[in-house]
DNA sequence: TCCGAATATGCCTTGCCAAGTATATTCCGG
DNA sequence: CCGGAATATACTTGGCAAGGCATATTCGGA
């Protein structure tokens, strides 16, 4: 999978904007008022959901409205299936002791 | 979520690591072979990996075999969660989609 | 007890990224 | 057509993280 997914996600402000734009579309003003950023900062960030493919723009007058795009989630979702495994197996597991030894 | 389970990941030569690890346990010497790493900076990003919980070390005499823990993993599922319904349906609409326009 | 294998750590350098500040661009209303 | 609102970009700077190299540590075997 590509690093740009990562770099991306790991910056704490980009992760808030995807969670804001999660809900609805925002335009940049609506974010910086809700982020505690300024608006060359901001404008940044959305540079890079955008470049990589995280948000949509949409051009209404002087505003830009972004919105989400779930696939770059969806390849980390990919990325995270088959590890996936490792922790129900042991939910698996756990719920198979718990079922066996259910003493009446 | 805490940052520093992205700041683990963002690097591809950890993330190799966890693949690898994903399989079976194994020792710093046989990660260094399968990894295109020196000694030292596997063992820098071992270090990494284990402080913030990703794997688990277990002494064998000079060696040290490291295994993986999913518990950070989990967590990073469970952030996505709430993602996941983007791209499920956007998937059931296709397939509703794909439903409603069978013509046979 | 001494040597060598396996692993960890310290120091140094380099590259990258985020934020700040200033400025450019785009578009509406009057 | 012009001023101002909304957004984007350029440039600089500070911090941090990864790799290379040398060295320390730990342990088994002869």
């Amino acid at each position: 999978m590509s690093d740009a997914i990562w770099s991306v996600l790991i910056d704490p402000n980009r992760r808030a904007m995807l969670d804001l734009l999660r809900e609805r579309p925002r335009t940049v003003g609506e974010l910086v008022d809700e982020l505690d950023l300024t608006q060359p900062a901001t404008s940044k960030h959305l540079r890079v959901l955008r470049d990589s493919g995280f948000v949509r723009v949409h051009k209404d007058a002087q505003r830009r409205v972004y919105a989400i795009d779930p696939a770059p989630l969806a390849a980390l979702d990919a990325w995270l299936a088959p590890y996936r495994r490792l922790w129900n197996d042991r939910l698996d597991a756990l719920g198979h002791h718990l079922d066996t030894t259910k003493e009446p």
